[in-house]
DNA sequence: TTGGAATGTCAACAAGGCTGACGTATCTTG
DNA sequence: CAAGATACGTCAGCCTTGTTGACATTCCAA
């Protein structure tokens, strides 16, 4: 069969319906990849913004209220409302920067430890199995795919991680 | 180097560190996925809820008030303030079903089909880029991975497309 | 000292989820 | 045929999480 159409060997996967396919397994699979932390999050009353505040303080202690407004991209009144609650449920912690006192630095309490761990958990065990199931390379071919369908700020987000603060 | 741990030549890539990079790598991917349309639905004063409902009819012309339910896990009551307003702009008919004249049998009209065109055209442009930039093989993983991270039941569904109706 | 940056907060609004309740048309079954 | 089940629509009310706009405070830096 024509393996290659002229242009290049790789143009076979590229139909409508091929990238259809990819579009409702993209839309299927974030369903899944959310269900197990939505389930933990209802039972606390908490959603989906309560996740993603968490999980990026987690990922980077100490970071300011302007640098995780710009990770989740969404107004300071959304996430403030979000902030306000966790920190009177003791999850996150508010403290002030010691160069530039304007700032508040963000941490988790060990009760936001314990929630986060518990979050992260259940999604690593499902992205854990998915990996398992696929196995190395496509985990490396996934990976690929997802970079590349980043906008180039949020690739600099996914790569700024460690190394930054 | 030890490409292996007991038990399984693969286990070398599930540190928790790599499985949080492939939780946000899932959470950076998605906001690029959906922003393209985003953009376009927000000239219209559609969400993603609209997209979601005009996507399936689109794929399955003629289904069910109830298969779209239980495709998209919502409530009839939220589908149904969406699907009246799509009905209302006359992006969406309504037939009665022949087989069972309760049903409501769901169809694109052409000015359905060409806001879905706009849609999935500029969807699919960035899962092609992403696509090419990335490779078939990483293609092909890239579906491993993603449906293996489905629930049952989302995995039905994304396999049960053209040949069920 | 003064402008701008970082932050918090109030108010108001919208989309899009949810539950519960109810009505109507239609099919199915006893 | 009567009764119950099913498919659908709709009203009402609630919640989360996004938005804009306005304004105050604190503090850094020129």
């Amino acid at each position: 069969m024509a393996e290659n159409s002229p242009g290049g060997e790789t143009l076979l996967f590229l139909t409508d319906e091929q990238l259809r396919r990819g579009i409702e397994a993209m839309f299927f699979a974030y369903r899944g990849f959310t269900s197990d932390p939505d389930r933990i999050l209802a039972e606390r009353d908490y959603g989906r913004a309560h996740h993603r505040a968490i999980h990026f303080i987690h990922r980077q202690p100490g970071l300011t209220v302007n640098t995780l407004l710009s990770i989740l991209g969404v107004t300071k009144q959304s996430l403030n409302r979000v902030l306000r609650r966790l920190i009177e449920d003791g999850l996150v912690e508010n403290r002030q920067g010691t160069e530039d006192r304007r700032e508040r630095l963000l941490f988790l309490s060990v009760k936001g430890q314990a929630l986060e761990a518990e979050l992260s958990t259940a999604q690593r065990n499902r992205m854990r199995a998915a990996f398992k199931a696929a196995g190395p390379e496509a985990v490396s071919g996934f990976r690929s795919v997802l970079e590349a369908m980043m906008d180039p700020e949020m690739k600099r987000q996914f790569h700024a991680t460690r190394e930054e603060s």
